[in-house]
DNA sequence: CAGTCGTACTATGACAGCCGAAGTAACGAC
DNA sequence: GTCGTTACTTCGGCTGTCATAGTACGACTG
């Protein structure tokens, strides 16, 4: 099975996260499970990964926490909202794939592929 | 200007290196230069990164160095060459860049798009 | 004839991000 | 009564990248 290797995902784990907090406030285990979801199962963020991109990004100012107690379980989370300045760093990001992808497809050989457009 | 940051390349750069030694064997100054040409600027790989590659790749088994005084400049290079192993290595991180891009466009609008296909 | 530029590297040490391991705590299911 | 799920935290290690610096030699440049 390929997998994924964290070398590449390194950098985009923050975009990922940040992309799921644009469409509203999110916390760590629910991000985890929709990053599961969206993918398919193929990219499953580690815990360890997901939590310190929180703390580095609330110290970057991309996002802001703050603590609610959850209406179904009772219990207390830590939820996350982005911030403008997490919005703008999202865009950069999106602007970077797009030429970070061009730059790495010149260097992978098409030969598998049977289709193409 | 939106530039390229080396936690995405993380990991690839071995992969970008193998893909051009593929086309025969070549040495460090030189791989620097078409990687430079090949993205049009866009990429730049530094020295140390591209020579710490070397010996790691090296030491995994996927190049093979052989030391050879070139016929131009009269002076001693260190020439790398592709090994089976190395190819198979770039197999594998050709079929996890399929992957890989599939993850990351799930997680980038694609607001800025204008035509398609 | 000194200085700078291009080639072709090597060595060292720091840093950031990822991740394994382990622990905590509270709830429901079986 | 322990297992699974939720919802985290702490710690420490590893890997790949990069800044800095240095070596060495030939060519050209003022």
């Amino acid at each position: 099975m390929t997998e994924i290797s964290s070398d590449i995902i390194r950098g985009y784990n923050d975009t990922m996260i940040l992309f799921l907090l644009l469409k509203g406030p999110s916390y760590g285990y629910e991000i985890s499970k929709q990053i599961r979801n969206l993918t398919d199962g193929k990219y499953i963020i580690k815990e360890t990964t997901l939590y310190s991109a929180f703390t580095r990004m609330e110290k970057n100012g991309y996002v802001e926490s703050f603590s609610q107690i959850s209406e179904d379980t009772g219990k207390r989370r830590t939820y996350y909202r982005i911030t403008t300045h997490g919005m703008e760093y999202y865009r950069q990001k999106r602007d970077e794939w797009v030429l970070t992808k061009e730059v790495i497809e010149k260097f992978i050989t098409k030969e598998n592929e049977n289709g193409s457009c």
